[in-house]
DNA sequence: GCAGAAACTTGGATCGATTCAAAAAATAGA
DNA sequence: TCTATTTTTTGAATCGATCCAAGTTTCTGC
């Protein structure tokens, strides 16, 4: 009965531990804060108490408000949670904020939500000392909903050219030069390129006034430097095809099938993440065309399966890695500063790319 | 200038807006809590008002102590925070935590550490409403931590026979007789295996004195399950070498090695993790030996990526997706209660096992 | 014009700790 | 023994909100 009683019964305490020791709030606390400042004798008198009483230790709920720091950093995206451990990009990248977290012994906070306005909520209430921010699809709404808390945050990707948010990304335009080149050089003509979006909630060809009209810059930025480029190698880019997926499964093969719907099939095709180059390269094996004897295809982030799958991936390596332990080390250092940080890019030429068949 | 002071100053309240607006605390909260009890017309006023002052709408810090409920849930590891990342079987956990989470808007907040120190330290102050425990390496003193946090808990993989904490895991011992069973009705009557811990920190081959005092039961039960059908087939289980390693490559590796470098290798080897089991398929293919024509394998976990190796790893798969749901709707929906449950194991036979070669 | 009901606002109490200036106690030195 | 110094302890103030009983204003209907 008596304990049926306790379990209702509000937990205890530091007050209550005080008053039952004799002793005031202040030292109370200091035991347990700071217990070299208390002289022996109270400080095992005060620790008994609360041990009989079966005090928790002081709640963290109280000290934060006190301390104003939570130490911990919130990553944000609008996928739903489960994106942070599916999907190998994420990992990537959460490995390198967890290795900068770690070493300071900050927490992690997983932010998403199922619905737009649970989001809004979740952002609004996320115990954080600053965001890192996944800016995928909805990237614009996110950085908005994030500058209403005032509080430090990175985007991820700069997807934007809004230069008051601060934002860790790569040299897209170089990197898809690279990739361009690559297979140029390899001898193609004929090219597909299976893009991100462009802007929210759109697949399908692009046309050229959706590419001028882009809000995700980053996706513009690797299209104009694949067709940079190609250009360079008298190819008409004028003619290639560009589908917008939205870096999943079924968009991604409904745009291969929509590519190889049309007259004359590409030989090489520019993937802008290496998730999209590996499901084409499944959809291309299934179909029984051969990679890289028919088609050859270069990625793009550099992600670890990128390696593992048959034929090793072709693609444009990304320091993710070191992206994360940056932005986290961002939040964590935070001075105030807007911070832009542009990081390099290189080609990793693996198995999925090869000469282009003659003819 | 005034931006600089304004950068330093401490940042705007609730009760700033408050006497700015001319209204009491009370209805400033309402404003943005409870907005529709409060006169449109106050409401519009003390809004322009935030807006005008840059309040950044009330710190989750101030409501999270007099709401007392944080609407998050702390998953822990002794492991490095990368762990949730990396680890196959961690990565489906996480998905079907995250699930949960997701669909009632909780949040999720990692928590690890370098060190002891720092783990004890992040427990303590984790902003959380429960833990879910991943009870791998020291384990048990996970377990001892978190329990003085005194907030709902769920240990995953029941590693201990303590009935006083709540936890799910599998029938290790019906798992484990599946596999063996398996192997046995194939032909095999050599056998290796590869063994989870017994207690922290061991690795190398371990005798009958370590498994009767296994810390880890989950650990004994499937080499009691392996040895029980093994033995129905009369199977000599004194003979069979059984390897403890740290679950990753290294130590598996030297598993592998120790096993081979032994008189009369084995056809068949039982593996306690899938992870163990692909380390095994790799070392095995790069020694020229095949699979399954030479030696059979069989996993336990059914984690996603034993399903796109060559050969493909059978196994004994775990509803995994399944316990993460559980355990997170365990602390959400939690109501005092100490719940253990056990979830059915079922054997997924592929590409990796495979007749014994006769003689 | 007024009682009574409904809508809104107020301000103090509370959540659970930490901090710090000042008071008290213990110790040292003469 | 008494003052000076050092070590401990105290208790009020603070962090930033929400809650709620009580008070005030506005609205209804007669």
């Amino acid at each position: 009965m008596a304990s049926l009683l306790e379990g209702q019964a509000r937990p205890i305490r530091l007050a209550d531990i005080a008053k039952a020791a004799g002793v005031s709030h202040g030292t109370a606390s200091n035991v347990f804060s700071r217990p070299e400042i208390v002289r022996a004798e109270v400080r095992e008198r005060v620790k008994a108490v609360a041990e009989q009483m079966g005090y928790a230790g002081p709640d963290p709920k109280g000290r934060l408000l006190r301390a104003g720091k939570v130490n911990a950093i919130g990553v944000a995206t609008t996928e739903p949670l489960s994106y942070f451990f599916d999907d190998p990009f994420a990992r990537v990248m959460m490995a390198g904020i967890s290795e900068a977290c770690d070493a300071t012994g900050a927490g992690i906070a997983l932010v998403s939500a199922a619905n737009q306005e649970k989001l809004a909520w979740n952002i609004q209430s996320a115990l954080v000392d600053g965001f890192i921010l996944f800016c995928i699809e909805g990237g614009s709404r996110l950085v908005d909903l994030t500058r209403e808390r005032r509080l430090p945050f990175v985007a991820l990707e700069l997807g934007f050219q809004d230069e008051t948010v601060s934002a860790i990304g790569v040299d897209n335009v170089a990197g898809a030069r690279l990739a361009a080149h690559h297979l140029a050089e390899l001898g193609h003509r004929r090219f597909a390129v299976l893009s991100l979006a462009f802007a929210d909630n759109r697949t399908g060809f692009a046309t050229p006034e959706i590419v001028r009209g882009a809000l995700y810059t980053g996706t513009r930025d690797r299209l104009a430097g694949y067709f940079e480029e190609l250009s360079r190698f008298g190819v008409d880019t004028a003619k290639i095809p560009v589908y917008e997926t939205e870096n999943e499964v079924k968009s991604t093969r409904a745009g291969l099938e929509a590519i190889f719907a049309e007259g004359e099939p590409p030989t090489a095709i520019l993937a802008m993440s290496d998730r999209m180059a590996l499901i084409a390269i499944d959809w291309l094996k299934a179909r029984g065309l051969s990679v890289p004897g028919d088609v050859s295809i270069v990625g793009f982030d550099g992600v670890p399966d990128g390696a593992l799958c048959t034929p090793p991936l072709t693609t444009i390596a990304q320091p993710i890695t070191e992206i994360g332990r940056r932005a986290a080390r961002m939040i964590l250092d935070h001075d105030g500063a807007v911070r832009r940080e542009t990081m390099g890019v290189e080609l990793i030429a693996r198995g999925s790319t090869g000469p282009a068949r003659k003819g």
